[in-house]
DNA sequence: GTATAGCTTAAGAATGCGCTTAAATAGATC
DNA sequence: GATCTATTTAAGCGCATTCTTAAGCTATAC
């Protein structure tokens, strides 16, 4: 449960959390909505796996990540209230904007 | 609000927390629980203090410090968990146990 | 006002963490 | 089995965090 607690402490696993919330992803998918190399988003998702915070599903070549809620017990609400509350969903929807006109 | 995440997320503030969760502490009688220097533990509360985890109180020369449980909203929930079922509680027992033949 | 007790702030060292690049693994495709 | 794709593991670097020691502040006691 410490384990659960420092998983989601920074920013990055959060995003990486919510992202997968209830979408099932591929690690290349979950790569993809981020600045840094695909290394730095596995060694995160593997935090989040060790924690149980993410379920790891494999489908061929490759890795389907979902968030695993049992085991954030009451952490999912936390979170889920979070998300609904701080400026996070807004500032991500903005920064998702701002990408399309400026990725590369 | 991630401001309280981070700071619930070091096994030593959460010690912290624990000792004043219920209970009004001196600065120096929670740092008497632990091996580090006061100020150390002064740098810790101060985390928890600008989250607002805990509050301070001066009386004369002395900081009395002491959980808000309001701030932590249902995270409040998660940590009494934690200290239920974790064997925290009785790691730390046994700790304060050994120390009493061993502090110096 | 000087001394002492209680605690914090400051500055620097040690440790840890997240990132990067490069190499390795596992499965799909030919 | 060689190659390509998807992803992880390994090694190393830089920055942030936690600790230590030393100095500073605030209030009580004389």
């Amino acid at each position: 449960m410490q384990a659960v607690l420092e998983a989601i402490a920074t920013p990055r696993r959060r995003e990486i959390l919510h992202l997968v919330w209830d979408t099932e992803l591929t690690a290349g998918q979950i790569a993809a909505n981020f600045d840094v190399s695909w290394p730095a988003i596995s060694q995160n998702l593997r935090v989040l796996r060790e924690a149980g915070v993410v379920t790891e599903r494999r489908d061929g070549n490759r890795r389907l990540y979902r968030a695993n809620e049992s085991a954030l017990g009451s952490l999912a609400s936390v979170l889920r209230q979070m998300w609904a509350t701080d400026l996070d969903s807004l500032k991500r929807a903005l920064e998702r904007d701002s990408d399309s006109g400026d990725h590369g």
